[in-house]
DNA sequence: CGATGTGAACGCTTTCACAGCA
DNA sequence: TGCTGTGAAAGCGTTCACATCG
């Protein structure tokens, strides 16, 4: 299937868009918008000008009517009888998504996970700026991930206040998540994307999502023990 | 939320148990049961002999009624009046997720992402063995992840096929990852867990699942967006 | 003609609400 | 009495099928 979720986000998932009532998007969209972004990024690689639902279908492993409903969310971006312009749909998805923003990111949690997120396609010079590394261990902090240099956790705080911190991504351990994630939302963080494997509360102006690593494994376990 | 799923497994997800007719159990209860069991770890630690629904559910961010449906599609584990059984549940939930059977897993592309998933807490020791380790990179090849020996990628069916491994987890490059997976398959192997962000063709027989670790960061900014 | 955009039907999940049992 | 287990209802998301239009 798909990536593997958990927990609960806070805040809604509304979103209304330029003119007149739009039909509120559901998450599993917003979701799969992301992986038409990715391949059409291969598709305009190859020189294509168009594809059709069909094609995106295939590449994506989604079915086409999803994919025309899920493009249909946002208006009518497709030629009947030619299919959508690969280069503006692709321009369009980024705006939808906000990854078009340079969003600020702060990594806490510079272990091999942070490490591979930071080096992951699609994260940095894709709409999101690493401009800071946090870590509690002393062997850690001083060497550099992304340009930056690794500073104590204690500077969290204040780096998220004075450097305009827009998102924080939690790559601690379980124990440490919650007192990592307060500070960052004391000093005004708007969104926090959490690997620890573990609950966090945060008031609900704060955008939540939690990743938890085990839950694809323990699904594909359960599809062979059937 | 939760994980980021992307892409389509392959085959079904119905499961019969025990005696007499079982519902199908919905994907989405698979993927919290691991969230179930995972809880159900740090309340037996707390010594705590009992959970109602409702704990269970304030400590996972689901609801009371989502966690009783959950656990009743696979047989009436509670006391009316008192709750579940905590070590008894935790018991039977890894049975019913197949990860009290040490699964042999081999890991292809032990970069940063592959140091992370084997360190990740619910990986190894925890119903998943990993048996093996491949990189095509020289410079890693000889180094150790998790005690075993790092061989080169040609050595992978071979090892699949004499080493009876069930699970191969791929972090390598995208444009790689194809090729491993025919490998793999053509060596027996019976799941595939993918982080490489493409889209990959395996036979039905064959279990795939896809992890993005995009998508969730790009669920975020379309909030952030919104 | 060919592929989009979309009502309407369908099926899957969640939620409600309470009967039933320890 | 308290909390589970579960019919029934509601809510979402997917799929079908086709009118529509470039």
């Amino acid at each position: 299937m798909d990536v593997a979720r958990i927990g609960r986000e806070s805040g809604p998932a509304k979103r209304t868009d330029d003119i007149g009532q739009r039909r509120p998007v559901p998450p599993t969209t917003v979701r799969r918008l992301s992986t038409y972004y990715r391949v059409l990024g291969t598709v305009q690689a190859d020189g294509q000008p168009n594809v059709s639902s069909e094609t995106l279908a295939s590449l994506t492993g989604f079915t086409a009517a999803q994919v025309r409903r899920d493009l249909a969310y946002f208006g009518s971006f497709g030629k009947r009888g030619v299919g959508y312009a690969v280069a503006a749909l692709r321009q369009r998805l980024a705006a939808i998504l906000g990854i078009d923003r340079g969003w600020r990111i702060g990594l806490v949690g510079v272990g091999n996970l942070g490490r591979a997120l930071v080096a992951y396609p699609g994260f940095n010079n894709q709409g999101f700026d690493v401009v800071a590394a946090f870590d509690s261990d002393a062997s850690v902090i001083g060497s550099r991930v992304n340009g930056q240099f690794v500073r104590p956790v204690a500077a969290l705080e204040n780096a998220v206040r004075d450097e305009q911190i827009d998102m924080v991504i939690v790559t601690v351990p379980a124990a440490a998540a919650q007192q990592v994630v307060d500070q960052a939302v004391a000093a005004g963080v708007r969104a926090i994307l959490n690997f620890a494997p573990t609950q966090l509360r945060v008031p609900s102006r704060v955008q939540l999502s939690n990743v938890d690593l085990a839950v694809e494994v323990e699904y594909l376990s359960y599809s062979l023990a059937g």
